[in-house]
DNA sequence: AGCGGGACCTGTGGGC
DNA sequence: TGCCCACAGGTCCCGC
């Protein structure tokens, strides 16, 4: 499911929710979805949620530890909770009494500040999202952090430029983390049709200038996505389960077979990277 | 280096 | 109605 624009729409969504909540306890429903390595849900006990945030796709929630805590079981004290939403996950607050459902992966009993319970869900039908309660030293270790690319909506065109190396698909590029964080299959088709750019251009033959139309497109799109609060195909929803409305804007990505809106040639769908991409023959060079 | 294919999972939608 | 196949917003791993 969720790309930048999703994570962030639930990032936004979920912080008034949690904002100051203490978790009580957590509950781990299916081993594979806590990543191997977090440390136990079981260390989350008593920290505070202070901050929510957004890296690339993931969705970071800053701990603190409550004054009453003392300094000396600072053996291992979490500092953050990290969560993956991959295709299907979503991250919710739900009532103190509500059951669970089949695809719930994790519940966090919680607490507010005016002392009042709730739970927060992860859910994820295909389960291949994953929670991870981290620390800066196991952040640091995690290779897909450590090699995460920059945020799109925080370079310039020769930062960009300088990151499209070697001789692949400039798609592969985009979908590649660690060259750019957040972008996923639909908006990398929907910026690559927006800059006129064909999927398979090999990142090597694209000039300084078509980099940079292809940055301020990415740039565009997801910014214009998020103030729609993302996409919504099948599965996706936000903290408060509302579905977002950018797909009602998508001019390739689902678009195969149909007129380019553009210039009117029928769109092409193909694969690249092992990944469905349509595009228009016709004004994509 | 980069690509294709398979794996990880479950659900849905289309074709017959 | 039912069955089977293809496919789905992501990432990793293997072999060529």
């Amino acid at each position: 499911m969720p790309e930048l624009p999703e994570v962030e729409t639930v990032v936004r969504t979920i912080y008034p929710h949690i904002r100051d909540c203490v978790f009580n306890d957590a509950q781990l429903l299916r081993a594979s979805s806590l990543h191997p390595l977090s440390l136990p849900l079981s260390t989350l006990k008593g920290m505070r949620i202070s901050s929510a945030s957004r890296r690339g796709k993931l969705i970071v929630l800053g701990l603190a530890r409550p004054d009453t805590q003392r300094k000396s079981q600072s053996a291992k004290i979490p500092q953050m909770l990290v969560a993956h939403l991959r295709m299907t996950g979503r991250l919710f607050a739900a009532e103190a009494n509500l059951l669970h459902g089949s695809h719930t992966r994790c519940i966090f009993a919680m607490r507010r500040p005016d002392g009042s319970d709730f739970q927060l869900f992860f859910d994820d039908t295909r389960a291949f999202g994953q929670i991870m309660v981290a620390t800066d030293e196991i952040l640091h270790a995690w290779k897909f952090w450590r090699e995460l690319g920059p945020e799109p909506l925080e370079i310039d065109a020769t930062q960009f430029s300088e990151r499209l190396k070697g001789s692949r698909a400039i798609k592969a590029a985009l979908l590649d983390q660690r060259v750019i964080a957040g972008i996923g299959n639909i908006y990398a088709d929907e910026a690559l049709f927006q800059a006129a750019i064909l999927p398979d251009r090999s990142t090597g033959s694209l000039s300084f200038s078509e980099r940079g139309v292809l940055l301020a497109a990415i740039q565009d799109i997801l910014k214009r996505s998020i103030s729609q609060c993302g996409s919504s195909i099948r599965d996706y929803l936000d903290a408060d389960g509302n579905a977002g409305a950018f797909q009602n804007t998508f001019m390739a990505y689902g678009r195969g077979g149909q007129q380019c809106a553009r210039c009117g040639t029928i769109l092409q769908k193909s694969r690249i990277g092992g990944r469905a991409t349509v595009f228009c023959p016709g004004c994509q060079k």
